[in-house]
Parts: structure tokens; C-alpha cells; sequence
DNA sequence: GTCTATATGCGGATAGAC
DNA sequence: GTCTATCCGCATATAGAC
């Protein structure tokens, strides 16, 4: 299901910069970050890196494209494979699928929840579009299901806001090395969710 | 009931220039800021700057420190007021004083939650100190109502990990111009936190 | 496509006058 | 305590050889 987030990304050179990128960014910042460090993690010199890419801005920019539709490809399959079954497995889907996303590409997610502000002008609008397309994924099914009488909800926008902001942060403190696996993050976050949204089995 | 967060800190420059960090450091991060401009938003010289503190790295340290002594004594105000009420309440009222913090605060609360990684690693360890006791505030509340039958919970360290997370990440979609007050975004909060926890009544 | 060498500017931090 | 001037290193990006 989960193809590889870099498909799109010519193998050789791009690819493996673009892996250096992502692993320097999320460590210690795009600021933080020397294009000398990235060509150097690639194995190659600092000059080289600008065949392939035209600015450090770029780099990011094309991480940060990847990323997000890989994201949106996930949340998409997941509620496909979930099918009508009702609105309470939908959510459940959706926020298994989004937590376990963060968790598996922590490393990436990172460097595009912390990053976005580094982007440029006009490249930070169209990753703004995408995040939208996300936040109404998740926002539009808990409306459904709250309109439905499925869900307790008296602030949906607040509450999904907050479904986002706790599977999005997984991100930021999940370690591979912890006690759970990508999986059993996703299911106790869909479980929870479910509370939130007074299903009362979650 | 909250003093300020920067009392310890001498007023005049010290002080000027620890909250033209805090601003430069959340908008564009540590290693983007320069301290040309930290110094130039204080209303004073690059120079004088080292009057002040003797590198730009303290001048974080110093951050962290002030920043995490506020939510600690947050949080303790809140339990205390709490008292003995209940398991319930005293969580919510952690919650409560938890998130509505990080919407108060979430300039400040950026640039500790963002820029960790950028302390020095004696001035990490530190703050790191800090930070376990913040999240053992949590979770012994959690574990106490867990243990006592009036929360319904799995997953203690999961679901702890989970509601400090989720209020943490206020400080970084929270924003003053938008629908919600601080005390709103706690109230919010504190309600999905019980539901969570299984209470039933959240 | 990769290398070495380099142009050019900005960064953190210090020195010394006032 | 603040200023101006400066040291020195590193960063992004480019040029030209192979």
C-alpha cells in the first residue's frame, strides 16, 4: 500500500540528497543545515549538489511536496478501504492511518511541521493548499458523522483541530527504538479519538 | 495567579532583549535568527548584546529556564486550587492550566518546544530535568484515577503521552486573532482530555 | 555529473573609545 | 552600558576543468 514516499524522485544523486536533506533538516533544522553537509551526507561535494537542485530552498521545497502527498495518498486509501461501513470506522481509519503515517515518516514529518515557515513565498502557498486538502479530510467526516448522530461534537472545528494537532505530533516525540510500533500508536490514537467524539466505544 | 514569566529577568535591556529573542527565535527559529537582530529589535547595538549574555545560546537557556519554571508553577497552581476533589477534576484542571498555557504563552512555548535540540548539551540536560517533571505531574494523575476505578484507561503511559502532547501543540497552530480565548481552548481541552480518559462525563 | 577553487556576504563574538 | 569598528570563519552559490 504505502509505496515508496520518494518514487517521484529520480534514484542515483536527487534521491539520495533529497534523504540527506530530510535527515539533517529534521535533526537539526533547515537553518541549521549546511548545503556542505547534505552534498557531503550524499556522498559527493558541495558544488555537485546544484546540478540537481537550483537553491537549499528548492531541496526543502521538493521534500516538502513528497511528503505531502504522500500524507494525502495514505488518509485517501484509507478511507476507500474503509468504504460506507458508517462514520465511526471512518474516523477510526482515517486517524489510524494519519498517526501511523507520522510515526513511520517521523523523520520526514518533522522536517515539514517545523520547516514550513522556511519555505518560500510562493512554494509555501501551494503546501498550504495540500495542508488544507488534509485538514478538510478529517474536519468534513467528523461533520458527517456529528450531523448523523453518530458523534457527541459540540465544537467540530475545534475538535477536529485537535484530532490533527494529536496524530501530527506523533511525529515529533515517536523514536523507533520506543515501546510502540507505528501500528499500536495508530490504533490506541483511533481509539482515542473516538472517546473524543463521544462514540462511547471507542 | 500567573505573574510574569519573565520576573526573575532584570528589567531594561536584559529583559528587552530576552523577548526580542523569544519573538525573533519563534518566527524564524534559533539558527535563523542573527543576534545583529535580536540586538537591533532590543533598540540597541550588536555589541551590547554581550553586556548582557554572554552568547547566543545562553540567551535560549535563559529562555528555556524562565519558560519552564512558568508551566511548572502553571500546573502546580492548578492542582493545588483543585485540591482533593476528585480524580476528574484535578485532571481537568491540569488540562485545563496545561493548554490554556501553551494558547497564553505559545510564542514562548514555540521556541522551547521547537528549538530544543539547539541547546548546549549541559543547559539540555537542565532543562530536560524540567520537562520529566512536567510529564510526571500528568501521568501519576492519570495513573491514580486509573488506579482507583474512576478512568477507564488502557494504555496509562500511551494516554498520558497523548494529552500532554495534544496540549502542547496549541503553541503551535494557536494564534491571538483567532476564534477561540486561551481559557476556551482549556475549557475545550479539559472536556476532550475526560472523554479520553473514559470518564463518561467529560 | 562531479570535482576544485573561489566570489561574496553574513554570522558570532571581541576590542577599545566614550 | 552602549557605541563603532573589526576579526575571522562559514554559508550559499558559481566558474571552469575534467
Amino acid at each position: 500500500m504505502t509505496e515508496d514516499m520518494w518514487a517521484a524522485v529520480p534514484p542515483g544523486s536527487p534521491r539520495r540528497l533529497l534523504t540527506a536533506a530530510v535527515d539533517a533538516f529534521a535533526g537539526v533544522g533547515y537553518h541549521g543545515t549546511s548545503t556542505r553537509h547534505i552534498a557531503a551526507a550524499a556522498g559527493m561535494s558541495a558544488g555537485a549538489l546544484y546540478v540537481h537542485y537550483r537553491t537549499k530552498a528548492d531541496l526543502l521545497f521538493q521534500i516538502a511536496l513528497a511528503v505531502h502527498e504522500s500524507v494525502l495518498a495514505a488518509l485517501r486509501d484509507a478511507l476507500a478501504a474503509a468504504g460506507g461501513e458508517g462514520h465511526a470506522p471512518r474516523v477510526r481509519a482515517l486517524v489510524y492511518a494519519f498517526a501511523g503515517w507520522h510515526a513511520r515518516h517521523h523523520l520526514a514529518a518533522r522536517v515539514i511541521q517545523n520547516e514550513l515557515g522556511a519555505l518560500e513565498p510562493e512554494h509555501a502557498e501551494r503546501i498550504a493548499g495540500l495542508r488544507r486538502t488534509v485538514r478538510a479530510l478529517l474536519r468534513d467526516e467528523i461533520r458527517a458523522g456529528a450531523a448523523a448522530g453518530e458523534f457527541d461534537v459540540a465544537d467540530v472545528e475545534g475538535t477536529a483541530r485537535a484530532l490533527a494537532s494529536l496524530a501530527i505530533d506523533v511525529c515529533r516525540w515517536y523514536r523507533p527504538e520506543g515501546p510502540r510500533t507505528p501500528e499500536e500508536i495508530g490504533a490506541l490514537y483511533a481509539h482515542l479519538a473516538l472517546r473524543m467524539l463521544g462514540t462511547g466505544n471507542g
